[in-house]
DNA sequence: GTAAACTGTGTATAAATTACACAGAAATAA
DNA sequence: TTATTTCTGTGTAATTTATACACAGTTTAC
């Protein structure tokens, strides 16, 4: 094995594109979804793919990860999380990319989502559903979805996925949807509402049997 | 803001060198260490630094950790886990770099560690006595302890810092040092037993008091 | 051979998690 | 408008898990 020096940077240097690939989960219908796009160029033309984009000079991967969800939806500073990075070579046919992968948290309703150079459709796809994807993209996405449960459990994370004011049960459904199980309902309540991150607004939801309080995430 | 194009690699490529840093943890003496490196060339001259190196054309991140590992250490293939991608712009004072960080474990007793390249100097320092780092390596250093507790709550990692056969009073120093916390014994000893991941070697350690029995990772 | 320092063991208590049933409110159907 | 359905809201007992803690046996050091 040849042995190169180790150091951070040194002249005999490699350059890389960087991209970056994102989960894009919402909530809608009471169940998850995951926001895709679909590819309108070669290679894997109309292959279904998580939102990404490459970094630019002079920019951050955190930058180049807003821009694309800023592109997508319209809105600045939506919330995301680093995932991991992947660098085998061959991972796209064409050029050497390393990505670094993330996912973010929506919720659906707000945003339009909108079509892109590149791009020929959008769509939100409810997790069961989800088509195989290109490039390694079913790997970075279960990657991901690891990764929010993970958050999810370590109390992380919160309302981006629900409208300001939402009921209990909804809460619930958001994080049944996210862990793949169901909860036990006087179980799940009561250990939310130990945790006091919860304001009750003192008003009903309308349109739902048995008139359920609406919370809102306490500041 | 100019909107660029959304996709997996397109024809505005910025290229950008992709570097790689392990804070390589050794248990030595009953304590946790990490080693260092200390650079010898500007910037960041005889500052210490975690080891670190770059991608090479046709690399994959995991392979130029693997090359960096390989170059201290002689030994191939030691486990390493990825913490974290680093992209401030000015991360580095001279060139850009993206830095992929990783965490990675070894036995000290059994490693030589060599000194290349580019570096003056190479050492263990325990957790407590660590300097300030080069770059941005405080904190990737602390990122990786953080995610190196994790795992280990998780219950995952094991015997990569022990010898082969070690007694549960070893494991628990280790433990101790990883988290930081002091752990009761006996409660320490049933959890680890009633897992069933050690094997009693039905010999006794020598040169120590009470004659505690060795322990070997069960296969 | 005596003292000092370590190993090895079990139980009682507290805390957290799980399982589970019925009364009240709002919507729907007759 | 009344009856029926479907949802909300609540508490307690049982189980599991985590914590606190003391003493007898073994080996080294003096």
């Amino acid at each position: 094995m040849k042995e190169k020096p180790i150091s951070t940077v040194n002249e005999s240097s490699y350059e890389c594109t960087i991209t970056v690939d994102c989960a894009i989960f919402g909530f809608q219908e009471d169940e998850l979804k995951l926001l895709l796009v679909k590819r309108a160029v070669e290679p894997y033309k109309d292959f279904w793919l998580l939102p990404g984009g490459t970094m630019e000079e002079g920019k951050t991967v955190e930058e180049a990860m807003n821009r694309v969800l800023y592109s997508l939806t319209g809105i600045h500073g939506i919330h995301h999380e680093q995932v991991g990075c992947y660098s085998a070579v061959d991972r796209h046919p064409v050029k050497r990319a390393v990505t670094i992968s993330f996912y973010a948290l929506i919720k659906p309703e707000n945003h339009p989502v909108i079509a892109k150079n590149y791009i020929s459709d959008v769509k939100w796809y409810p997790l069961e559903e989800i088509p195989q994807l290109g490039f390694d993209h079913d790997q970075i996405f279960k990657d991901a979805l690891v990764k929010l449960r993970e958050n999810l459990q370590r109390k992380l994370l919160f309302g981006e996925l629900l409208p300001e004011k939402f009921t209990l049960k909804e809460l619930q459904d958001l994080y049944e949807s996210i862990l793949g199980e169901t909860l036990d309902r006087r179980n799940f309540r009561k250990k939310m509402l130990q945790m006091e991150l919860l304001q009750p607004t003192n008003e009903k939801k309308a349109g739902v049997r048995g008139g359920p309080e609406l919370y809102r995430i306490k500041k």
